[in-house]
RNA sequence: GGGCGCGUAGCUCAGUUGGUUUAGAGCACUUGGUUUACACCCAAGGGGUCGGGGGUUCGAAUCCCUCCGCGCCCACCA
C-alpha cells in the first residue's frame, strides 16, 4: 500500500487520462448501428475565455454524454465556436488601434485578413480550457460558424428564405449602437433605469404671442422636430387646432397635429414629434405624413441639421443646448425624472433609435410550428418547465428579426445591386448566379460582374448559430447525408435562460423550417452563476474566480462536483469555493476507500464471516435502491440530486457502513468471497460516479486491475437495474440504530472502542442472527444475549419496541439515567397524544382511508408499548 | 403597466397527485476522538410555530384568498 499516495493527486492523473482517452479515440463518434445520443455544444464566442458559466454548462453536458456513453449509446458531443461579429470585430479594431491602424483606412478584404489572423492566433482558447475540465467532446468534429461549409449553409438559408418571401428590406427604426456603429436586435438592448431630467421647453405659436410648453428628456432632438402633437380631447389645446409652432433655435415652422396617442396626463400633455429619433414618433410621422429629419451621424454626433452643434456628441449637445435654450428664454423648468435607457449588451453604449435600411426576417409564420412543438406536442421539452411560459409569451408576440449588421466580420449578405436603385437587387448564393438573375431581370445581357455591387452588411451572428444543430452535420447543404440522418434530431441542449430567445427559440424555428423536425428533445436551462452575495459574476466586479486556478486547486473532479452539488436546473448557483473543497474531499474519500481495499491480503482458506455476508447483501440492496433513484433523477434532469444520491451512497453506505463491516482486523487477511464482492461493488460505484468524476474513477478503475484500452471505464457499462430487497434494508436500519445506540453510550460513559462490552436484548421485534453479527462487529460487543427481563446495573436504550442493556463497571448515574428516561417519556407521550387526537376525531376515523387510519393505530400501539418500557425502567430506578 | 416564479434549519435547497412517526438532505455549527483507508477523517449532537393573516378539509409546508418581501421576463409615456 505504501506505493499508493495517501491523498488523491489530481493533476497528473488528469493529464494522463485525458490524453489516454484522446489517444484511443473514445470521444469520437461515427454513425453505426447503435442508437445515437447527441449534444451540440452552445458554441462559445471565439473571443471567450472560460468562466464559471461555461464550467457549469459544460460539466452538465459532459455528465450527460459520459452517462449516455456508459449506457451503450453512440455518444456524440459536437464542440465548436461562434464567430461573434460584434465582439470579435471590436477586439480586432482595438488591436489594430494599438498598432496604430485605423479600421477606416483599411479595405474590407484587408480588415478581414487581420480578423482571421486574430482568430487563428487568439481565438478558441476556451476550447483548450474545456479539455482541462474533462469535457469529452468529439474534437475531430470541431466547427466554427464561419468555416466555409458553415457559411455556405447560412447563405443558402438566406437565399431560400428570401425566395419564400420571408426576408425583406425595410427602412425602419432600429436600435443603433453608435459606438460599434451597427444595428442591434431588440434582444441585444438592455434597458437600465437612469436618473435623467425632464426639460420643459416653450415653443412659440406662429403669428401669436402664445407659447406652448412641451416636456422632453432629450432636448437635443428638438432640431429634428417636425410637428407638435396634442390629444384631440384635451380642452387646453383646442384653440391650437390648425395652427403652427416654431421650433426653438432651428426656427422651423411645424404643424400642430392631433392624435389620441398623446397621454393627457404626462408632462404638459403636449408632445414634440421627432420621427427620425423615436419609434412612436415615427409611427405618428407616417400617419400624419410628416417630414423626417435625421440630425445624427452614425457615431451619434450631430450632422448639418445640428446647426452650430455640428460634429459634437449628443450628450455634449444636450448640456450645451440646455444652456442656450435657457439663456434665450425657451427653457421653462427642469425636473428630475427617472427613465429607462437602452444600452448595448456588448459595448454598453446608449442606443439611439435610428432609421435605416435593414434586412428583416418575417417571424410570425415561422414561429407557429415552434410554438406547437413546445406547447402542444412536447417534441421539445424544457427543464425546468417554468420557461415554457416565458417562451410562449415571446413567441406569440414575436417581432420580425432584424438580421443585418453594419459590420465586416460575418457572412456578407448575398444581395447584389445592379443599379443605383435601392430596390434594384437580386439575391443569390454566388455572384455568378446573381449576374444571371440580374441579366434576366433587366433584360440587359450586357450586364457584367463589375456592374454588381454586393450589400455591405453582414448577417447577425445568431443567423448562423440558429442553424447549429443542423449545420454541424452539414444538413443544410446536403440534407440526405448519413450524418444528419443519423445524429439529428439531437437529444439534449444545455444552455442558460439568457439566450432562450436569441438562440434556443430560433433553433427550434430553424429545425422545423429546414429539417421539418425538432432540433433537440430536451432543453436543460441552467441558472446563472452568482457569488455568495448573490451578485452576478462579472469581470468588472472582479468576483469571478479564475476557472483554471480552481481546477489547479481542487482538481477537475472536485470543481465539477462542487459546481453540480447545488445547481438545480434553472436555479441560480451561488458559487462558493467551499463547494469545490467538498468535491475535493469527496474525491479523497473515495481514493482512500480504494487504498483500504487494495491493502487487504486475501486468504482463500478463510470462510466468509456472517457480518460480511449480511453487509454485502445489504449494500447490494442499497445500491439498487439508489440506482433506481438516480435513474429517476436523471430522467427529470435533476443532476444535482443524482449526484447527491451517489455521494451519500458512496460516503455513508459504502465507506461508513459496508467497509467498516467487512474490514478485517488489523493485519488480518480477508476471505476471498468478500474481497471479490467488495471489488465488484466498488466497480459499480465507479461506474455511476464516472460521469461526475471521470478522472478519479478512471484512475482507480485501472489501479484495481490491469485493463486493456477496450476495458477502460469510460467505455464500460452502466450497472443494470434489477430491483432490491426492501425488507432487508428496513431490518438493517434497526441494526444500524442499535449500533448507533451503543456508540452513544460508549461516548457518554467514555468507554473506549477497543474495550469490549456485552449487550443484552429484551426483544419484542425479531432480528436475525446475521444482523446480530453485524452489531457485534461494529459495536465491539463480546456477545449479544437475549433476556426475558430487565437487566440490573446496566445502561439501557430503546430502538422501536426492543430494549437494549449494557452492563457497566462501577455505579450508574441514577439521576442522569432518570432524567434521560423522563425526556424520552415526555416526547413519546406527546407523540401519543397527537396520534390519539386524530384517532378520537370521529370524522377522521370515518372519512380517512383505511390505510391511513390503520397506520395511526399502529403508531398508537407502538407508542404505548414504548411508554410501558420506559415507565418500567423508571420504576427500576426508584 | 403585463406575465412568470419564489419565500421551509445559520447557508443552499428537497418535500411528486393534501395523510409513513410532533418536516428532510448537504454544508456550516457544538461536543468527543492521534482505532494501523482517509483530520481532505471518524462518532455523537443541537437547530425550523414551513414569510404574516384568513379560508377549504376529518387532516395543509402542500389547495384557495389576501397582505408583506424577493427574483426574473416582456412592454414602455415623450
Amino acid at each position: 500500500m505504501s506505493q499508493i499516495p495517501k491523498n488523491f493527486e489530481a493533476k497528473q492523473v488528469e493529464e494522463k487520462w485525458y490524453s489516454y482517452w484522446m489517444q484511443h479515440d473514445f470521444f469520437h463518434s461515427e454513425p453505426d448501428r447503435r442508437e445515437p445520443y447527441t449534444i451540440v455544444i452552445p458554441p462559445p464566442n471565439v473571443t471567450g475565455v472560460l468562466h464559471m458559466g461555461h464550467m457549469l454548462n459544460n460539466t452538465i453536458q459532459d455528465v450527460l454524454i459520459r452517462r449516455a456513453r456508459l449506457k451503450g449509446f453512440n455518444a456524440c458531443w459536437v464542440p465548436g465556436m461562434d464567430h461573434a461579429s460584434i465582439a470579435t470585430e471590436a477586439k480586432v479594431v482595438a488591436k489594430l488601434k494599438e498598432e496604430g491602424i485605423d479600421k477606416n483606412s483599411l479595405s474590407r478584404e484587408e480588415f478581414l485578413s487581420h480578423a482571421w489572423e486574430w482568430k487563428e492566433k487568439y481565438g478558441g482558447i476556451i476550447l483548450e480550457q474545456l479539455k482541462k475540465l474533462g469535457a469529452s467532446c468529439d474534437w475531430q468534429r470541431t466547427k466554427f460558424t464561419m468555416d466555409p461549409h458553415m457559411s455556405e449553409a447560412v447563405i443558402k438559408v438566406f437565399v431560400d428564405l428570401h425566395k419564400k418571401g420571408l426576408i425583406y428590406r425595410g427602412y425602419r427604426m432600429v436600435n443603433w449602437d453608435p459606438q460599434a456603429k451597427t444595428t442591434l436586435s431588440d434582444e441585444e438592448v438592455i434597458y437600465e433605469e437612469r436618473q435623467g431630467n425632464l426639460y420643459y421647453l416653450a415653443y412659440p405659436i406662429q403669428g401669436s404671442d402664445e407659447k406652448v410648453i412641451i416636456a422632453t428628456t432629450r432636448p437635443e432632438t428638438i432640431l429634428g422636430d417636425t410637428a407638435i402633437c396634442v390629444n384631440p380631447n384635451d380642452e387646453r389645446y383646442k384653440h391650437l387646432k390648425g395652427k403652427k409652432a416654431i421650433v426653438p433655435l432651428a426656427d422651423r415652422v411645424v404643424p400642430i397635429i392631433e392624435d389620441e396617442y398623446v397621454d393627457i396626463e404626462f408632462g404638459t400633455g403636449c408632445l414634440k414629434v421627432t420621427p427620425a429619433h423615436d419609434e412612436n414618433d415615427k409611427v405618428l410621422g407616417d400617419k400624419h405624413d410628416l417630414e423626417v429629419i435625421d440630425i445624427f451621424n452614425e457615431d451619434a454626433t450631430l450632422n448639418a441639421y445640428g446647426l452650430h452643434y455640428k460634429g459634437k456628441d449628443r450628450f455634449v449637445v444636450r448640456k450645451e443646448i440646455t444652456e442656450e435654450l435657457g439663456s434665450k428664454g425657451y427653457l421653462v423648468k427642469v425636473e428630475q425624472h427617472v427613465n429607462k435607457v437602452g444600452t448595448s449588451e456588448r459595448t454598453k453604449a446608449v442606443i439611439e433609435p435610428r432609421l435605416s435600411d435593414q434586412w428583416f426576417l418575417k417571424m410570425e409564420g415561422l414561429a407557429k410550428p415552434a410554438i406547437e412543438a413546445v406547447l402542444e406536442t412536447e417534441e421539445v421539452r424544457f427543464f425546468p418547465k417554468k420557461f415554457v411560459n416565458t417562451y410562449r409569451h415571446w413567441m406569440e408576440n414575436v417581432r420580425d428579426w432584424n438580421i443585418s449588421r453594419q459590420l465586416w466580420w460575418g457572412q456578407q449578405i448575398p444581395a447584389y445591386y445592379y443599379s443605383d436603385g435601392k430596390e434594384d437587387l437580386v439575391v443569390a448564393e454566388t455572384k455568378e448566379d446573381a449576374l444571371r438573375l440580374a441579366q434576366e431581370r433587366t433584360g440587359d445581357s450586357g450586364l457584367t460582374m463589375s456592374d454588381l455591387r454586393q450589400d455591405e452588411d453582414v448577417l447577425d451572428t445568431w443567423f448562423s448559430s440558429w442553424l447549429w444543430p443542423i449545420s454541424v452535420f452539414d444538413g443544410i447543404r446536403d440534407p440526405e447525408n448519413e450524418e444528419i440522418q443519423y445524429y439529428y434530431p439531437t437529444n439534449d441542449l444545455v444552455t442558460g435562460p439568457d439566450i432562450l430567445f436569441f438562440w434556443v427559440a430560433r433553433m427550434i424555428v430553424a429545425g422545423y423550417e429546414f429539417k421539418d423536425e425538432h432540433p433537440f428533445s430536451n432543453v436543460y436551462l441552467t441558472g446563472l452563476v452568482r457569488d455568495k452575495q448573490r451578485r452576478k459574476m462579472s469581470k468588472s466586479l472582479g468576483n469571478s474566480p479564475d476557472a483554471l486556478k480552481l481546477i489547479e486547486d481542487f482538481g477537475a473532479d472536485g470543481v465539477r462536483v462542487g459546481l453540480l452539488l447545488s445547481s438545480a436546473a434553472g436555479n441560480d448557483l451561488l458559487f462558493d469555493e467551499a463547494l469545490c473543497q467538498q468535491g475535493k474531499n469527496f474525491a479523497n474519500k473515495i481514493w482512500n476507500a480504494f487504498r483500504l481495499i487494495k491493502g487487504w491480503q486475501v486468504d482463500e482458506t478463510i470462510k466468509q464471516p456472517e457480518h460480511s455476508k449480511i453487509g454485502l447483501q445489504w449494500f447490494e440492496a442499497k445500491f439498487q435502491k439508489a440506482l433506481s433513484e438516480i435513474e429517476d433523477h436523471f430522467s427529470k434532469y435533476r443532476i444535482s440530486d443524482a449526484l447527491m444520491a451517489i455521494y451519500k451512497l458512496v460516503w455513508d453506505d459504502f465507506c461508513s457502513w459496508l467497509l467498516e463491516i467487512v474490514k478485517p482486523a488489523y493485519q488480518q487477511p480477508i476471505d476471498k468471497v468478500t474481497y471479490d464482492k467488495v471489488i465488484s461493488l466498488l466497480e459499480d460505484n465507479l461506474r455511476i460516479l464516472h460521469p461526475f468524476m471521470p478522472f478519479l474513477t478512471e484512475e482507480i478503475w485501472q489501479h484495481i486491475s490491469e485493463k486493456t484500452p477496450e476495458e477502460a471505464l469510460i467505455v464500460d457499462q452502466w450497472p443494470s437495474q434489477h430491483g432490491h430487497d426492501g425488507q432487508l434494508i428496513k431490518d438493517f436500519e434497526l441494526a444500524m440504530e442499535v449500533v448507533s445506540g451503543i456508540r452513544t453510550i460508549r461516548k457518554e460513559k467514555n468507554i473506549a472502542f477497543k474495550d469490549q462490552i456485552a449487550l443484552f436484548v429484551l426483544n419484542a421485534e425479531k432480528t436475525t442472527t446475521l444482523l446480530d453479527a453485524m452489531v457485534k462487529k461494529l459495536g465491539n460487543i463480546s456477545e449479544v444475549a437475549y433476556v426475558e427481563g430487565k437487566v440490573e446495573g446496566a445502561l439501557s436504550f430503546r430502538v422501536r419496541s426492543n430494549e437494549y442493556f449494557i452492563p457497566i463497571m462501577g455505579s450508574i448515574d441514577v439521576e442522569g439515567e432518570v432524567s434521560k428516561l423522563r425526556e424520552e417519556l415526555g416526547y413519546t407521550e406527546g407523540f401519543l397524544a397527537s396520534v390519539r387526537k386524530k384517532l378520537s376525531n370521529e370524522r377522521f376515523v370515518s372519512n380517512a382511508p383505511e390505510k391511513v387510519v390503520a397506520l395511526e393505530r399502529k403508531k398508537e400501539a407502538d407508542a404505548l408499548a414504548k411508554i410501558a418500557t420506559i415507565k418500567a425502567s423508571l420504576e427500576n430506578f426508584q
